[in-house]
DNA sequence: CCCGTAGCCTACTCAGAAGTAGGTTTCGGG
DNA sequence: CCCGAAACCTACTTCTGAGTAGGCTACGGG
């Protein structure tokens, strides 16, 4: 309908057309979940029929895996752009958390048919996903290690750094999710809300410390 | 298949067929997902013909939320127990973390049904979820209200008390669904990645504090 | 000016799964 | 012993949505 009003666009190079069905493809399958989504839809908020979809980027499952490839690199080079490695770690930790929950805020559609759907489709999805993680993870886990590095630390507190790591990108991934369901929170509030679970937990907090960022 | 085999099981009053057809949908939702699992396979784990699914449970949406609130039920079931009064606080959240990550382990196919299925089709089941999230954000809002009265607290981090639950039982789930994926890793062990998380923080953690539980 | 190829569409096929019609058997009470 | 209702089944119908066949049309190079 959206394109037919504007005197049918001219024919289009295919990298355009690409761009334009994945755009479609993320909105559809963020709005109605993998399954409830159908090609139909896709193509007709693509403006493209369905056989073009086809051509270009193949069947549905390989439709949908191309748009978590695509917006889980997008997710990591914000992050990555984030995070300052001249700052100390824990200023590090607070931009990356920062730049993570910019994200999902400025693209909640991304946010969903990443984490939300391809959480909950097994297969092929699934291993998109975990791959996108366990950059995460990495990235993380690198971060700990730096921060572990400048005070003496006993052998298993080191080896469980990963597991650490692994339970905060958990930890952020959920609460994002929450916060999808409560739009109104600001982000900056969201984000240091993890920070400071994360990096006080709650026995300092219950007892009136409170992480704050150190002005630049 | 299976009942054929031992020669037709007789007749049998109304409420067994229910939980026998409960038991077989969350077994077969939690395999293939919702839009994946068919009726027919229900049935035939359930031993059990079709029709008399829509008899009991009525149509695919009611069977799901049912599977969704009797799991949901037995869950928090689970947790209350776990969690005694006369406790401190923080040994508090420690058996009801404990008892959380016993369910999930015990009970893999409730969980995924629970949370990873529910939480990615939208509509009615979400809202089943939401009300059981609210119900373990209030028990651990209550913990933590607990804790922050015996210290003297400023009001913003009373305020902020709620939001902490909230996060610290979105990291839960996010855990538990990480640790399906690595069933190798004891349940202790997992119970006391997440204490420490949210107790110590990494701030205190990376300094070789450690959290562990006193001996009763 | 013409033709090959890349862009693009209409109009189908077809499988799978939800849901149902309508009948048959067993059981308990009168 | 009989009959009504509850337990239970086979065998459909129906519809949705993935995937395709087969062709038209514009553009760029020769």
């Amino acid at each position: 309908m959206s394109v037919d009003e504007q005197r049918r666009v001219k024919r289009l190079p295919r990298e355009v057309r690409e761009r334009q069905i994945l755009d479609a493809a993320v909105r559809v399958f963020s709005e109605h979940g993998y399954h409830n989504a159908s090609m139909d839809e896709i193509s007709d908020v693509a403006g493209v029929s369905k056989p073009m979809i086809y051509a270009y980027l193949g069947h549905k499952e390989d439709l949908f895996a191309a748009c978590i490839r695509r917006e889980a690199g997008l997710l990591m080079a914000a992050i990555a752009a984030g995070v300052r490695a001249e700052l100390p770690p824990d200023m590090q930790l607070w931009h990356g958390l920062r730049a993570f929950f910019r994200f999902v805020g400025d693209q909640r559609a991304s946010w969903r048919v990443l984490h939300r759907q391809a959480t909950s489709q097994g297969g092929p999805f699934s291993e998109e996903l975990l791959a996108m993680r366990a950059r995460a993870i990495t990235l993380v886990t690198a971060l700990l290690a730096r921060s572990a590095a400048e005070s003496d630390l006993d052998d298993s507190a080191v080896k469980s750094t990963e597991a650490l790591a692994a339970a905060l990108v958990g930890a952020g991934e959920s609460l994002a999710d929450w916060w999808l369901d409560h739009p109104s929170v600001p982000e900056k509030v969201v984000a240091s809300w993890l920070m400071n679970l994360v990096w006080m937990g709650f026995g300092d907090l219950v007892e009136g410390a409170v992480w704050t960022p150190t002005p630049e």
